[in-house]
DNA sequence: TCAAAAGTGTTACCCCTACACCCATGT
DNA sequence: ACATGGGTGTAGGGGTAACACTTTTGA
């Protein structure tokens, strides 16, 4: 009754190798990006992956991501959370290999500025990603499938923009993750009840005429308000009710 | 240029065990339970801690806590997800192990029918947990959190009921997880405008003399409309309006 | 002057909370 | 009969979608 079942598991498992792939969201003008490499190792050497390595003998998985996205990237401090971990015994032919897979969001300029060509790394459209190696696209999927969930109900957003922003610009990186249209006063509105961002003095004259004003975010105010659900995105609302209870009963 | 850093990188970590833990909760009168065991292998044998056991050289992570599960409940098609990969490499003094965390919901009796001692299995109030070894503490409280927040936007906490339940038990079920009071005939017109739930023709006429009538969840709605936010639980209200933007500009 | 985008104001509607009230039944 | 909890009905208020309107400025 002492537990006999349990004593034969006494660290049973078979030792594997605990590998990290990162995927990297960025945001231009054209929409979502994805950020990859190509492979410069063998298995696979030349195709196009997510950035990756393996978790050290002395670092946590998110000390590991933490440091491919740095050695990618050059920056420190970037949002990154947990995906998923891809551990089927399948996945790798190369070795049996577990993937504790991060999403991570940057601005896409201040990586660019410091680009260096390592890794081949390259945007490409979150829409069309193309072909990577073993099970990356399916990470791509879940990635971008949280990304758009949590970012409906968390200011999440603001990670993939640089410092300083316009609404409309916000408004635009809304608009392309959920592939929809919003009224640009209502979201104006929205935005700002929420209370997160700072208005500077500056305006964008860039992109409109009459130019927008800068905001930055309020960094007390965004860290406290994360977790303070904001329904971002419109709710679906019935336009059209279809069926009236036509109270029919005899 | 073809990624010279790269290529060092083949396969260069250190191998080490992956294992699975299962938080696993149930619900009675009393509240959110945990089901804990005392651990029948060194080390910390004799102490309590979650249910756990190592990922095989076939399987995945999932399979793996899929297996756990059965052997500890005996049950099947348990809802579970993944919580979060604990991988500090001080986190198991006994070896370098990494632990992908499941929680998991069960219906409480359905499991104590089966119930076996092989794992000198017991549940303990969620409120109160004891001290658990290793970091399990910390699992169960990120658990908590998880499951506080999943269930306020997904119909996750029938998972926790019989086949059969009444509205008035699913109230108090909410009413525990997030330590509040709610309005019976909001709660019960809320409940019902989901459409989620198919009403049976008996009553239950132990909690009451009226009696509630006993709901099924219909399935098909519940896979739809899983991932429909809900908003089950009530949102804050601004009750005493603070300011009212005093336009006092000159 | 006109067009186009930024930002503000207004209205109507819908949902939701608070609460009154009816219902069923065991004691 | 009456207390108790189950369940229904209703009114008022707040939030928000829709849309009109003003502002700003480059062409």
């Amino acid at each position: 009754m002492s537990g006999e079942k349990q004593s034969k598991r006494k660290y049973s498992g078979k030792k594997l190798l605990l590998a990290v792939d990162c995927i990297i969201f960025g945001f231009d003008e054209q929409g979502l990006k994805l950020l990859v490499i190509k492979r410069g190792f063998e298995p696979c050497m030349g195709r196009l992956s997510l950035m990756g390595g393996f978790v050290g003998d002395t670092e946590s998985s998110e000390d590991a991501a933490i440091r491919v996205l740095h050695e990618l990237t050059g920056l420190e401090g970037i949002y990154m959370e947990q995906l998923h971990l891809f551990s089927s015994p399948l996945r790798d032919p190369g070795a049996r290999t577990a993937v504790m897979a991060y999403f991570a969001l940057i601005d896409i300029k201040s990586y660019q500025s410091q680009m260096s060509d390592d890794f081949q790394a390259r945007w490409v459209p979150a829409e069309e990603v193309p072909k990577l190696i073993f099970d990356h696209n399916e990470m791509v999927e879940m990635a971008k499938e949280r990304l758009r969930y949590k970012a409906a109900l968390h200011p999440l957003l603001f990670e993939l923009l640089p410092d300083k922003f316009t609404i409309p610009q916000l408004q635009i990186l809304y608009e392309k993750l959920y592939d929809t249209k919003f009224d640009p006063g209502n979201f104006f509105k929205k935005i700002r009840s929420t209370g997160l961002l700072v208005r500077l003095k500056e305006r964008d004259k860039l992109n409109s005429k009459k130019g927008a004003y800068f905001y930055q975010l309020d960094k007390e105010k965004y860290e406290e308000g994360f977790n303070t659900f904001l329904n971002f995105v419109y709710k679906p609302r019935f336009k059209n009710k279809v069926q009236k209870k036509s109270s029919v009963k005899k």
